[in-house]
DNA sequence: TTCCATGCAAATCGTTTGCATAAAC
DNA sequence: GTTTATGCAAACGATTTGCATGGAA
């Protein structure tokens, strides 16, 4: 991510003015709208720039496509897994002693968003 | 999963034989150097159906392909987003809490096997 | 003898890559 | 003028599907 291009700062945009977790493709759809030359390929070159510079949160399911996240203040992530809906919610852990258990078991270093809660939604239920 | 299969008998032996969160391709070489014979959508046919059966654990990460786990006491994973390695790690939460306050806030109902911790584990940071 | 599971190959879906061109610095 | 980003199309990896056949109940 060293030069400025148009087409990122119109993704960045995308992704930042939609609440809704969007796939690549969402995103792609919603760019093109506005610049109905931009491709496939530049969308997801950089989501995933913007993902290794931690603008925005990729979340991967076993349901569909990855979906993107803008990072806002701390928030965790409901997946269904049937319908691959994510839903957002606030829960406050003992972070501090369970990143020290995991560390200290796996070897792994978790962040606040590292973690992913998959369950049935309400609507997948029936 | 109606019918017995030999195919299917051996697939769910291989995954209970693995403790190393093997993926589908992984499997699908260690049944076929048993029978020769097998064929790569009879495994994914059936993992998906000892999923569903709750036999088996999928994982899906950012990562790679997905990974399987065979069903034993309750345990939870760290998966390392850089190279996908699963670790596996006990730790006991206010699970009953957490539930419902996620049931609360999302309409979502997960399980103990539903949370997924990622981050990058120790051989990846360097 | 009626389903259900299999094997094979082709299709699909999401994503990545190689390469020539165009834009940034 | 030298990078770096783009657009396109083709390639890719993982998984799914359609269809004819073989095995289970």
């Amino acid at each position: 991510m060293k030069n400025y291009s148009r087409q990122r700062e119109e993704i960045i945009k995308v992704v930042k003015d939609s609440y809704n977790h969007p796939t690549a493709e969402e995103i792609y759809m919603i760019v093109k709208a506005k610049d109905p030359a931009v491709s496939r390929s530049t969308v997801y070159r950089n989501l995933g720039l913007l993902v290794e510079s931690n603008l925005i949160k990729q979340i991967s399911m076993k349901v569909g496509p990855d979906r993107y996240d803008y990072m806002r203040k701390n928030h965790n992530h409901a997946v269904c897994t049937k319908c691959g809906k994510i839903f957002d919610f606030e829960y406050s852990f003992e972070y501090d002693e369970l990143q020290k258990s995991i560390k200290e078991q796996t070897g792994i270093e978790i962040s606040n968003d590292g973690i992913v809660f998959e369950g049935i939604c309400d609507s997948c239920k029936n």
